[in-house]
DNA sequence: ACACAATATTGACAAATATCAATATTTATT
DNA sequence: AATAAATATTGATATTTGTCAATATTGTGT
């Protein structure tokens, strides 16, 4: 896969733009036709189901499908917005990033989740970067065939608003926590939204970096070494090499909320 | 209109609530049927029709009216959401508020627009706080009437898509101001925000306050005052009591961009 | 027109958090 | 297994932004 950095300035709308063009060199991946055996397609095919798709519009949205590589970008922020993607495999993280790349992540994607969705219409690029935090395969489905099922499908139609809700509540949560609170208050934030929304355990594994926790609680790494050592002292959590583990959720919802 | 507080402890959950329910009084708004000829009236059925509605569920969703006083609330964050909320006429702000009343602004609404489609689907309540900033009225539907609509009514479900698309996309870019960025540049969107998204001219009226903008920038109101007259001083703004007038908004653009 | 309340403004100062630098630990690569 | 690279940790310090207090201005209701 190959990006193109390009900078230019838009004349009309008087603003630098940063334009990534995406190209996915075509690989055995991307010509291959839907095989029904391996194990997460079958559980891919279930989750497909269960938002109402159809035998053949499941084999249309799995046909493309892509590997990414642990740190490697599924998309740039600012660039043309050509697919809405299904995670398959793996996990992503999803950011806003400001020019100087100091970036905010506001959700943790695993699968099988759609990502993307935020750009079925509108004004066609990216409003946020995605980043897979693990090796991760990604069905990408061109959006006017994403659209076409939409509108032809009531089933789907209604599921997809389903996401539509709890995007924007997630996204809501996470503004609050992150334009509203104290550093201890928003890694408690997002200590319970790894452990309740993603990994559904009070164990968050090492695969969510410092780093990543820095980025969804919007604050300097450094901090976050200091935070998770006054929570672990506190015995709210524990903490080893392999895994983040809560201990006291009822402390650091209370610290969560009166922060 | 009646507001009851109440503060509880949700075992199950083990967190505080606070739960305000919400009570329309009935009166002659609630009572009165659907009467064309008012000119605001005539506006919000354009609006309505453009979505797709018919004139039956136009009758429908138009039924029940309430009106808003300046800083009055329109839904609590917290509440259990009810209704999905059509603005006919006024301004509000929509904003999301820790537990000291910290608060953060993320949408200004102009009429006629829809609120509260967030929920629609998921958990139930409002994950978000509205205010009136001007004298305001405000169709209320209830979620069930909305969502069978959106059942039935393809074209619909189809623009309803479209606006969840776009408070995804506008969620996004607040987040990455609010988070990403410095004070100056924090400043600088929230003054694009509002003249290219919301006012659609380079004067944005005094009804929007130095602390909306504050709340909207994710800064302190003493700081807006400042940054302000930083502006004023650069001759990319002029101010007055009566508006904030943008004279040069490559120069805001400038600073949104790289600060 | 007057009084009161709300909003805006300014300066001094405090608090929170980021940054920088140095080092330790863990993971990945050859 | 050895080495390099990435991530984690700690302390010292700088910077940004919020808070507080005092005052000015504007808007509102009688």
């Amino acid at each position: 896969m190959i990006f193109v950095n390009i900078v230019y300035f838009c004349a009309q709308r008087k603003y630098w733009i940063l334009l990534d063009i995406l190209i996915y060199e075509l690989n055995d991946y991307t010509m291959r036709t839907f095989s029904p055996d391996d194990e997460n397609n079958k559980k891919l095919v279930d989750f497909l189901k269960k938002l109402g798709l159809s035998a053949s519009e499941i084999k249309t949205v799995t046909n493309t499908e892509i590997e990414f590589k642990k740190g490697e970008n599924v998309c740039k922020q600012g660039s043309f917005a050509s697919y809405i993607m299904i995670l398959k495999e793996g996990w992503l993280k999803s950011f806003v990033e400001n020019i100087h790349f100091k970036s905010t992540v506001f959700k943790i994607t695993k699968p099988f989740s759609i990502i993307g969705l935020s750009c079925l219409y509108g004004d066609n690029h990216y409003h946020f970067g995605c980043q897979a935090i693990t090796s991760s395969k990604v069905c990408l489905v061109e959006r006017v065939v994403f659209d076409d099922i939409i509108r032809t499908n009531n089933k789907f139609a209604s599921e997809i608003i389903r996401m539509y809700s709890n995007s924007l509540q997630n996204l809501y949560d996470r503004l609050n926590s992150i334009s509203n609170k104290q550093s201890l208050s928003k890694v408690c934030d997002s200590l319970i939204y790894l452990s309740e929304k993603i990994f559904e355990s009070n164990v968050i594994p090492i695969i969510i970096t410092r780093r990543d926790i820095a980025e969804l609680s919007g604050l300097a790494t450094e901090n976050i070494v200091r935070i998770l050592a006054e929570l672990k002292s506190a015995n709210a959590i524990s903490v080893n090499k392999k895994e983040i583990t809560i201990l006291d959720m009822d402390m650091l919802k209370r610290f969560s909320c009166f922060g």
